[in-house]
RNA sequence: UCCCCAGUAGCUCAGUCGGCAGAGCAGGUGGCUGUUAACCACCGUGUCCGUGGUUCGAGUCCGCGCUGGGGAGCCA
């Protein structure tokens, strides 16, 4: 309880309100209640404005303190960083650049930062922010990014709550160690000083799980199994690749949104990968405007227009075969030739979504030769019914396909990929009892998040960045 | 993992031909103004990433290493 004489009984049990809701205020407030840190402060010399930032939105609200304040000395020394709570009364501001402020009748300084609080009111460098990740959500480029992160962590569960879709949480730790996405962290409980052997090599069946266990990389198996199951099915959760990938666009722990469909075919994983990009973007378009304000302005002059023609524009649709054709076809100079049979490299795919069409393209009907042992065969034997979803500036965001659900083939493609089929005798049993077609896709979320706000790092799109040898947070 | 670039004050950076280590911002003090990245005056700040070398002399040139960034591969 507070001890200060400026509050009464009545105020100090008061509930604090955010600051977003007293800047959509219609009317004048005869007494609010903010908590938040204090951005700048400008001073005058009875009277001192300052700004505070509650997280609740982008913009701060202006509090003017004056010298009848019984604390006006303290609220004067007041730094960036700092938080306190503010009584006062929500008023129209005379003064330019904001419609509403607090004229404070108290202050309670919760907390000063000292002058060594790391953020400016000037701008800071990505690079520096990624060494204080701890405190880079204070500022208005970050605070934005993750308020879009969760508006659209949101609009994924409704996109697909809305569409009868069940959620299922697919483990995180895994024992099966081959579904083809990249090196595996592995997890044991043994001691790596002096683990048990067994001949030469360490005796996993003494660990925790009686066998060697792994963080996931994708939950597609699983989910496969509850789509053959609840019918229509989404994962959303992290997902881990111990890959040694020094990109913008790779992290090491990551999260992943894996819709899982029976009976369904390519076209009906195509169809939904598309409404759900465009669904998205129109959420955030709708839900997040002050702050893709921020990133228009100060990240990506050309955002709004790129997330106009995702939401306004059907998306492409070409083969494979036409993609190659088109690239070979375009005469602009390629560092990796195009060839039937070769997969598309990062600049062909990036040609096509920006130069070619500039809109999103999805590529479908992949030679099964550069695709793993789950997707489908069509019925030329060439190819696999697969897809990729390529954005502008992005790249690939999403990958799917129609799954394989005759047993005779897949163990037949297990076999050609070098797959041990005993390590999935659960999966093989889906296509033993009750298979249906069915398909799916992967959507990168932090992909997802960079193309939304145009940031165009990944480890500046998730709060605690794993890339290798970066896991200080 | 490969190619390229960078590392100088708390932050952002300049530093010419190898010759005394600089600016803006932040911070401090004072002033002023319903201020808006406020403004004005004054003040302090260095392992020039580390290491070895060339040189009378290295922030500057060379080798090695570390860290960061951009691109590529792998992928989402």
């Amino acid at each position: 309880m507070h001890t200060d004489l400026n509050f009464s009984g009545k105020e100090a049990k008061m509930k604090r309100t955010r600051i977003i809701a007293l800047l959509l205020s219609d009317q004048a407030i005869g007494h609010v209640l903010i908590k938040g840190w204090v951005k700048t402060r400008r001073d005058a010399k009875d009277f001192s404005f300052i700004e505070i930032n509650d997280g609740s939105c982008l913009q701060n609200i202006q509090v003017v303190a004056d010298l009848g304040m019984a604390n006006f000395d303290a609220v004067k020394k007041l730094s960036t960083g700092s938080a306190v709570a503010v009584h006062g009364a929500l008023r129209p501001s005379p003064g330019k650049g904001q419609k509403w402020e607090i004229q404070a009748l108290s202050i309670e300084i919760i907390s000063i930062a000292p002058d060594e609080f790391p953020l400016q009111k000037k701008r800071h460098t990505d690079e520096f922010l990624r060494t204080i990740s701890h405190l880079r959500p204070r500022t208005n480029k970050y605070g934005a990014a993750f308020r879009i992160r969760s508006t659209l962590s949101f609009a994924i569960h409704r996109f697909f709550q809305e569409r009868g879709f069940a959620h299922v949480h697919t483990p995180i730790l895994t024992g099966s160690d081959c579904e083809g996405a990249g090196e595996l962290f592995q997890v044991t409980a043994l001691d790596m000083e002096n683990p048990p052997r067994s001949g030469g090599a360490i005796d996993y069946s003494r660990d925790f799980f009686h066998r060697s266990a792994n963080l996931t990389v994708s939950g597609q198996l699983e989910a496969e199994l509850f789509a053959l199951a609840l019918g229509d099915v989404y994962t959303f959760g992290p997902t881990f690749r111990a890959e040694n990938s020094n990109t913008s666009r790779h992290a090491a722990e990551f999260w992943m949104v894996e819709p899982e469909m029976a009976f369904s075919d390519l076209n009906d994983d195509m169809d939904l990968a598309e409404t759900f990009i465009r669904y998205l973007v129109t959420y955030a378009l709708e839900n997040c405007r002050e702050d893709l304000g921020l990133f228009a302005g100060f990240v990506d002059k050309t955002l709004m227009d790129t997330l106009g023609i995702i939401a306004a524009k059907p998306f492409i649709r070409i083969p494979y075969a036409e993609a190659v054709d088109i690239l070979s076809r375009s005469g602009h100079h390629f560092n990796f030739d195009v060839s039937f049979g070769t997969d598309l490299q990062t600049e062909h795919e990036r040609y096509l979504a920006e130069t070619h069409f500039n809109q999103p393209v999805i590529i479908y009907d992949y030679p099964k030769t550069i695709k793993p042992f789950y997707m489908r065969v069509n019925d030329n034997g060439g190819t696999v019914a697969a897809m990729d979803v390529i954005v502008p500036r992005i790249g690939e965001i999403i990958g799917g396909s129609q799954r394989e659900e005759r047993l005779d083939v897949l163990e037949s493609r297990m076999a050609e990929t070098g797959v041990p089929p005993e390590n999935l005798w659960w999966y093989l049993d889906s296509r033993r009892f009750g298979s249906v077609p069915h398909s799916g896709f992967g959507l990168g979320f932090e992909r997802l998040v960079m193309l939304v706000t145009g940031i165009s790092n990944i480890r500046d799109v998730i709060p605690f960045p794993r890339t290798p040898g970066n896991i200080e947070f």
